[in-house]
RNA sequence: GGUGAGGUGGAUGAGUGGCUGAAAUCAGUAGUUUGCUAAACUGCCGUACGGGUUAAACUGUACCGCGGGUUCGAAUCCCGCCCUCACCGCCA
């Protein structure tokens, strides 16, 4: 949610910024001020007449102990009237502030001046690339392919449990996804990330604290019963965790790292993108976020994507990092950099993390905040960013590195997984 | 699922109708003093939205889990909801 204050400092700016968010209904802006003009007027007149009513009730009371009994009935005459005043100004006021609102949380999140403006995936800025396209053997094999010839992943099986999109890890396939957790997160306990275990399931506050809610609602599954929703991501109950929460100054900047699986309902999206790995209901994923002062969260986002690259290099694997244009960043996203890494088989890229700065937009629904050195209160930036999806590096391990005698793992992988080649 | 207790500021916790935006303590902060670390003492210290000011000072309203109600007046009384804790039942 933005800041009233943002929107009134300078409406003509916001405006420009939400057109590079590819956000067509900027005169909401217009609309939102018009409101906050509106609900300031009828406040004031609320406030003018009950400033009368707590007067006069002071009075009676002061009048009753004295045992003026006639002065107190004339008085009591005077705040029934001041009350119809008051009755009649309520529903107004309610009812601008309900607008506005639900007009203010409409609004995205204002991109950062270094987001490049677009519309599609295609406008997106190819920032680094790295690692070397690797030269597969003749009759190479999708992903899907090779862990039907190695037996480590079911789909089919997964079908039949639960239904399409929830695979079932056998054997070597199960202990090379245990194999990339453990060593993800020790990767992330060594750069100072606290690891976490959160709930899977959130309550419905905690869900609308990170944006999920309400524009969101589809993608998630719901526990009706118990009004809860399975996560889509850790970053949920990860951020959730300082949820009005009022922060020491000296305990920023805050990092964890979860690894937690992931539910996406998905709803509307089948084909060719869904095949094997590409695309699923549940999958596995470690999670880094960070809350930090205000003034230092471009250093932390340099950071943590140099992190989620060290990672990649790590697996050898070839990956690109994008920044993404205004059209295609999430609701609640300043900036967002993706990583995608080359799916050889297949012939594309594949998205395997994506880290953004919400800068105040989650921490000022969530109001988490601390005092600064002066005493005043602020907001925190929240990031976070994953590192990484484990079925697309799946995919494109085995894609990538597939030979006659099995996959060959990389270097860092070989004491988690107990040996350097799959077969 | 049953029964009981409870939800107050950054934290602990007092407060059962007007003197309470809220005691006290701790934390925080500014200062004084003792030649250091530390301790003692003193002042300040909730949030939001307004009015006011160059900026302050000053000032209005709301907020004691959430939503209603009673009353001239509610943290305090009544009703509904949510949540937490304890004990019992069930179960990993």
């Amino acid at each position: 949610m933005l800041q009233l204050q943002v929107l009134s400092q300078d409406p003509e700016w916001v405006k420009e910024r939400l057109t590079i968010k590819n956000f067509k209904d900027v005169q909401l802006v217009d609309s939102i001020l018009e409101l906050h003009e509106q609900r300031k007027k009828y406040t004031f007149q609320y406030d003018e007449t009950k400033a009368l009513i707590n007067a006069a009730s002071k009075s009676i009371g002061q009048l009753m102990a004295k045992g003026a009994k006639a002065a107190a009935e004339e008085k009591k005459k005077e705040v029934e009237q001041l009350k119809k005043t008051l009755v009649s100004i309520e529903p107004l006021l309610s009812d601008v502030e309900k607008n506005l609102h639900d007009q203010l949380v409409q609004l995205p999140n204002l991109p950062a001046k270094e987001v490049p403006p677009g519309k599609t995936p295609e406008e997106n800025v190819v920032v680094r690339e790295g690692g070397n396209l690797p030269k597969l053997p003749e009759q190479a094999l999708p992903h899907w392919e090779l862990t039907k010839k190695y037996d480590i992943i079911d789909f089919e099986l997964g079908t039949k449990i639960t239904g399409s999109g929830f695979p079932v890890y056998k054997g070597k396939g199960a202990k090379l996804q245990r194999s990339l957790i453990q060593y993800f997160l020790d990767f992330n306990t060594a750069a100072g990330y606290q690891e976490i275990q959160p709930p899977l399931m959130v309550s419905e506050a905690s869900a609308f604290g990170t944006g999920q809610l309400p524009d969101k609602e589809g993608q998630m599954y719901h526990a009706t019963e118990d009004n809860f929703y399975l996560i889509p991501t850790s970053e949920v109950p990860l951020t959730n965790i300082y949820r009005d929460e009022m922060m020491k100054e000296t305990s920023l900047p805050v990092k964890m790292t979860a690894f937690t699986p992931c539910f996406r309902r998905e709803a509307g999206s089948y084909g060719k993108d869904v095949r094997g790995l590409n695309r699923l209901h549940q999958f596995d994923k470690v999670e880094i976020v960070q809350i930090t002062h205000p003034d230092k969260s471009y250093e932390t986002l340099d950071e943590m994507v140099k992190h989620v690259e060290k990672l990649l290099i790590s697996l050898e694997l070839p990956y690109r990092i994008l920044r993404l244009c205004g059209g295609d960043m999430g609701f609640a996203s300043a900036i967002t950099y993706d990583f995608e890494v080359y799916s050889a088989a297949q012939e594309k890229w594949l998205e395997v993390s994506s880290v953004s700065n919400f800068e105040t937009y989650q921490s000022n629904r969530m109001k988490v905040r601390f005092k600064d050195a002066e005493g005043k209160t602020k907001l925190v930036h929240t990031l976070n960013g994953s590192s990484l999806a484990l079925p697309r590096i799946l995919a494109c391990l085995l894609e990538n590195n597939q030979a006659a005698e099995g996959i060959h793992l990389p270097a860092c992988l070989h004491e988690y997984f107990g040996s350097d080649v799959l077969m």
